[in-house]
DNA sequence: GAGATGACGGGCT
DNA sequence: AAGCCCGCCATCT
């Protein structure tokens, strides 16, 4: 068995362009719908130059998680990243989970 | 092996 | 609406 970060990144990477996902929603998708603060600690460790799409992982509010400490700029990062995507932020720095939103593989 | 941590989520105050 | 607390899980110290 793969750790929970591989199955994490493997989700992630998974997420199509231009498109968003919950922590909620990958941590279902390994099986372990409770597990949403592992994803997210999974995410962490994860850098920014990875091929993984972090990027496109947010919570449930629809914002981009404000992990403490992010000096540099990572989570405004995170946000251009998206809008360079075609994701749309509304004017309270979040996004329609309901038009951008990814349910998994097989929610196509 | 035990205790603390954190990019979450849901519920209650 | 915003803030606080509790529960869950994998990893770190």
């Amino acid at each position: 068995m793969a750790s929970f970060y591989e199955r994490v990144y493997a989700i992630t990477r998974q997420i199509p362009r231009g498109q968003v996902t919950t922590y909620g929603t990958i941590a279902a998708l390994c099986g372990q719908p409770l597990a949403s603060r592992a994803v997210g600690y999974a995410l962490r460790a994860l850098p920014p130059t990875s091929d993984v799409p972090w990027q496109r992982v947010i919570n449930k509010q629809g914002k981009v998680s404000p992990r403490g400490g992010h000096e540099r700029g990572e989570a405004a990062l995170q946000r251009v990243l998206l809008e360079r995507e075609g994701v749309v932020f509304d004017a309270d720095d979040r996004v329609d989970l309901g038009r951008f939103g990814w349910e998994g593989p097989a929610g196509s």
